[in-house]
DNA sequence: CACCTGTATCGATAGACGTCAACATAGACA
DNA sequence: TGTCTATGTTGACGTCTATCGATACAGGTG
């Protein structure tokens, strides 16, 4: 179950997944996986804990290293599941410990959604 | 009601909310603050009337114009609420109609949290 | 004034979501 | 093998939220 693809936006991976936001109205489609990224950093405690593995040293943290957010450690796996569940992170287990990384080309892809509608 | 300032970053003005997500964790009143915006916009529906707004004519639209999102009328007035407390959008009466217009600012603040993250 | 159209609000309801305690699993080490 | 630590999963519970029909309000027109 774990295996399965879920990430909203790698398959293309050339194309920003959706035109920005003010070329053209979004299809129900377009809409409906671009909504599962931004509801992904909707959440205070997934915006901490995300922020916390992009600045930690080299893009990727221990979830040791960023528990600390006021909540359950069930709590903290949920909320890293869904992370990666939306393409924004990805794991990879090392001994012990587990990892997460930034997935940078997803990261993009939603910020040009929104700068290049800014900026026209 | 519809007088009072709910818009979450707006104040400021100058700054652009919060650091990039990388730059270093978000306290845990930024990201409430943050997640607002980001939640605004993690709904298909809200997506889609947003994305109309922003991809109409001049940068805004009457609801007569976007409304065609496969809700009632109803949820298309709650969700462009949503929007507007969000700060996302501002909204004018003009005569009989009323018209929604994309806030550039709080757009731009949003994609360079991510922008600025991803080049990183 | 009465009536019509466009938009917002209210009240109810079903489903999604965040949270936790309890338990399960994975790897390290003795 | 057994035990300890780190992380994930399960099940339950309360709250939030998306949605709708009914209704209210605003502005134009007659």
């Amino acid at each position: 179950m774990s295996n399965v693809k879920v990430l909203p936006l790698l398959e293309p991976a050339l194309e920003p997944c959706c035109p920005p936001l003010n070329e053209r109205p979004l299809t129900a489609e377009e809409a409906e996986r671009t909504a599962v990224m931004f509801k992904a950093l909707g959440d205070p405690v997934r915006l901490r804990l995300f922020s916390a593995v992009a600045s930690h040293e080299g893009g990727e943290a221990c979830v040791c290293d960023i528990s600390d957010v006021g909540v359950s450690q069930p709590t903290v796996s949920h909320h890293l599941k869904k992370l990666k569940e939306a393409g924004l992170l990805s794991s990879e287990r090392r001994g012990t410990w587990v990892y997460y990384r930034v997935e940078p080309t997803v990261l993009a892809a939603m910020g040009q959604l929104l700068t290049k509608a800014a900026a026209a």
